[in-house]
DNA sequence: ACGCAAAATAAACAGTCGTTTGTTTATTGT
DNA sequence: ACAATAAACAAACGACTGTTTATTTTGCGT
């Protein structure tokens, strides 16, 4: 550390890092099956049953990927998080171990469905057509990504914001948590593409799936810029409108000439 | 502040706030010549007539660039900074005013001339045919963006890579200084492609454009992805190759049929 | 030669950072 | 009923945050 200038925040923490109490996840019990409850007692709260209000666990996640998605990993302190969620401090230790455990949990909980309807669909389009059809790929990656942020259910648009910025950040962690969720799911798409596209060579269909990576990133990231430009006439945040633009516009792309 | 959890990572100061010693932009003398030299004495440099090693001011903003770029606004410390720049700390507040006020003096000094050179090479591609061809309109909107990075005489890649990071981010300070540096620039070309298109709606042009930022920011950013997607194979540091495989992919994407 | 402003410095300021500690309460298995 | 454990809590830890202060050294105009 002294020999120049290598880290650029100082580490965090080091002291004796006796490990202590770990959260669940290493636990026996582990499991991490969610009880439902909170009081505003001292200790563990009392189990109320069913159907109350979601455990702590839950609002520590979905505060934090809000938060995660609008300033960005080092943008948020933890007492953000937790003051927001009405939680204790400590909690986050507790459930997750660290704050990259944290983000590392939310990722867990939500690239799977995203790469898993991916493949479905995908699929889907190999059954109608052999070789599918190009916007049916195109689709079939495009789709599960974005209208996840429009859905409720989910965790609204904030995952789909933090995802586009972790995409266009090069920080390890952040690079190695993407790369584990989607490049399989990644490299499937490119060989689907190849395969509908076979007079196009593969070093120009992978710097065309780098320009549509670049597309569906910043339209997820909804930075507000081309609202701005646009008097707001432009909302990338309507996922309807931008699938229906985005998918001719790459198609007409990827069917263009190879540049040899 | 108290009433909910707004402030993320509250504020950083506040005090009395007496302006005190402000930084030169404020001063009399103001008009920021820069001298040139260093000298590990406890007040002013002693000039070295000539060519010496840049300034503080250049070292702190050529360091901030590269850090910035790599870690993000709120990842990096004025520490990092001052400490791989050599200079004293308070030198920011000196030069800047603010870590903010660094952001900007970057800005100031790099987003001007790659404006001058978009507007530059869009005057040249009028001239040459009217209406401009459409490939050299993409062409002279991109080529300043990437090879100003490549180009060892301005701040390299670390500036590309600073932009594309902001680009995507919905911070406020953000935000507004990339619209004050390209707003301006962006809507000349999307009225020039407009022109250049007379079939497309202005409603897909602009959707269009919108792709067309996504994808070059993406480049810019230079995640790694790609990369590892493709074992090296594609690698959008390689300027002359992104710009190759770039405008023809969106030029066939801005030429598709409109999505009415 | 002298004064004054510019430019650099060390040190402190008031917080916030992520993490750890020790303790307390509630639930569960036996 | 009772020990074990899961889940909450307040408080503290040391390091780091951006900013300010007061001081010192130097350069330039007069």
């Amino acid at each position: 550390m002294k020999t120049g200038a290598a880290n650029v925040r100082g580490k965090p923490r080091a002291r004796t890092a006796t490990k202590a109490r770990l959260h669940p996840a290493k636990t026996q019990r582990g499991k991490v099956e969610m009880p439902l409850a909170v009081k505003p007692a001292r200790g563990r709260p009392r189990k109320v049953d069913n159907k109350a209000e979601p455990s702590v666990r839950e609002r520590i996640l979905e505060v934090a990927e809000r938060l995660f998605a609008e300033y960005g990993m080092t943008g948020v302190g933890l007492r953000a998080i937790t003051t927001e969620a009405k939680v204790n401090l400590a909690s986050i230790a507790y459930h997750f171990g660290s704050k990259d455990g944290l983000l590392e949990a939310l990722f867990a909980q939500r690239a799977a469905p995203i790469a898993e309807e991916r493949l479905r669909l995908l699929a889907l389009a190999c059954e109608k057509s052999d070789p599918p059809k190009l916007e049916a790929i195109l689709d079939a990656f495009l789709r599960p990504s974005l209208v996840l942020g429009a859905d409720p259910r989910f965790g609204g648009p904030a995952f789909v914001k933090l995802r586009a910025r972790l995409g266009n950040e090069p920080e390890t962690l952040s690079r190695k948590i993407l790369s584990k969720a989607f490049d399989q799911s990644s490299r499937k798409f490119i060989d689907a593409l190849a395969l509908s596209l076979p007079k196009v060579p593969r070093a120009d269909i992978e710097w065309r799936f780098h320009f549509l990576l670049g597309a569906m990133f910043y339209t997820m990231a909804d930075s507000g810029r081309i609202q701005a430009l646009t008097n707001g006439r432009c909302d990338p945040s309507d996922v309807a409108a931008a699938l229906r633009h985005m998918i001719p516009f790459l198609a007409a792309g990827f069917r263009s000439a190879p540049v040899a």
